[in-house]
DNA sequence: GAGTGGTCTAGACCACCCT
DNA sequence: GGGTGGTCTAGACCACTCA
């Protein structure tokens, strides 16, 4: 059954779990259109049956697809087609790269570099990195945009110290994820506060909006051995970015 | 082992699975400091065999943990408190009433009631609620307190349909989730948006912020059954709750 | 290499929805 | 009552960390 996988994962190569693989597969059914809106899916007896998985590893590739709000699970019932259906964004718990979320959201991503330092961290670096202060930091100024205009001003702090030699000098183009992926230091958690920011400090040239209104993503990426990695300060320009969280009791 | 849990939890009484018990029970232990920031927890082996429950009830327990950002699960390591230790809040995607969050934080929640009355859902509600526009619903408007000081204004539309007879009666006061659990029909899931607004407009009295900035949470709340239950708009005053979100890849 | 977390399985029992 | 999801178990194997 199920030849190859239809849904391609959104980010890079990687080896996929079985759920993951699973549940990019049932993405790309979802969103194909296979099943209407609100219809119900295969049972997960029978998912497990069909793609040869425990029931289990099915139920794993669901609830993540209900996080995305891509479905619907309701005990006793069955599995639908959630109403929000195919017009969803990706969730803000879900880590991933903006350009990869505005990509999936069927928009052109592009981004400009402002500027790439290296300089000393500040009091603040220091404490965010977990770093002496002082010590060296990349410093990134960008702007993120769908379709050519700008969605958000982005101010990370990248540490230095973690980094192969040479990595830095990669930065300035492409993904700010990619670029980690690509030097063997894939985040895998960011702990994220959120602000609503009025200023006109924020960004430069056209993109700045009027009412200088900016929802700030204040957030410290980790490696999967908890080592701070970046401290970025992203404000989305309101109104040009929806931010979705999927809350579950 | 572990005689009574000593980590209550946060809600009201209903019954636990394993899990959530579990979960309970260390976050109990964590908080309470029966082992340092940064001290490895035992190993998930050795806690399901003091539980007697399986590894993967553990894991299901530590992971809910995670995601609170009270430890921190390490491959190959162990599991950690956390750095950020005692001193988190709950996150933003753990669907619960905001009077128990601040409750947990260690502040004294408060409501006061603006107006509870009964109306005609206006186009929008209609839209967020799926009913038919006109259908009857109960309008709130409340401002919430933490140690006496306005947090939030929140503007709540319930479709009465859903509500038991008499329930209506029974809002104004205490919290509207234990409002909900008492008539028997808990929120499962919220599919939440965020803004950031500055508006002289919203809330009312002294708990207003000069500034008139306010992060917007925008959400439907859903039974079990994923019926639309409640459409709320709650305006966080801009610094005076703390936004947290842990994203996971 | 020993220990720890990450993933997966096959099977079981329960709670809930629907007819 | 039959089907569906919700929870749990015991055991297995793999990937990673750390000494």
């Amino acid at each position: 059954m199920r030849g190859e996988g239809s849904g391609a994962p959104g980010g890079l190569a990687q080896p996929l779990t079985r759920a993951q693989w699973l549940a990019s597969d049932l993405r790309g059914r979802v969103l194909g259109g296979e099943w209407q809106r609100g219809a119900r899916l295969p049972s997960e007896t029978e998912l497990a049956t069909l793609y040869q998985v425990s029931r289990v590893t099915v139920r794993t590739a669901l609830k993540s697809l209900e996080g995305q709000g891509l479905v619907d699970i309701r005990h006793g019932a069955g599995t639908f087609v959630s109403d929000f259906g195919v017009s969803i964004r990706a969730g803000l718990q879900e880590l991933g790269s903006i350009t990869a979320t505005i990509r999936e959201l069927g928009h052109e991503p592009g981004m400009e570099w402002r500027s790439i330092t290296t300089r000393p961290a500040t009091d603040d670096d220091a404490r965010h990195l977990d770093v002496p202060e002082g010590s060296p930091v990349l410093s990134i100024e960008r702007a993120v945009l769908s379709d050519g205009d700008v969605v958000a001003f982005s101010y990370d702090v990248i540490r230095l110290d973690v980094l192969p030699a040479g990595a830095a000098d990669e930065f300035g183009r492409g993904s700010i994820f990619e670029l980690f992926e690509h030097v063997g230091l894939r985040p895998k958690r960011a702990f994220a506060r959120l602000h609503a920011v009025q200023s006109a400090e924020v960004g430069w040239g056209d993109g700045r909006p009027a009412n200088g209104l900016y929802l700030l993503l204040d957030q410290v990426h980790f490696t999967p051995g908890s080592q701070p990695l970046m401290y970025s300060r992203t404000y989305f320009v309101e109104g040009r970015f929806e931010f979705v969280i999927i809350r579950t009791a």
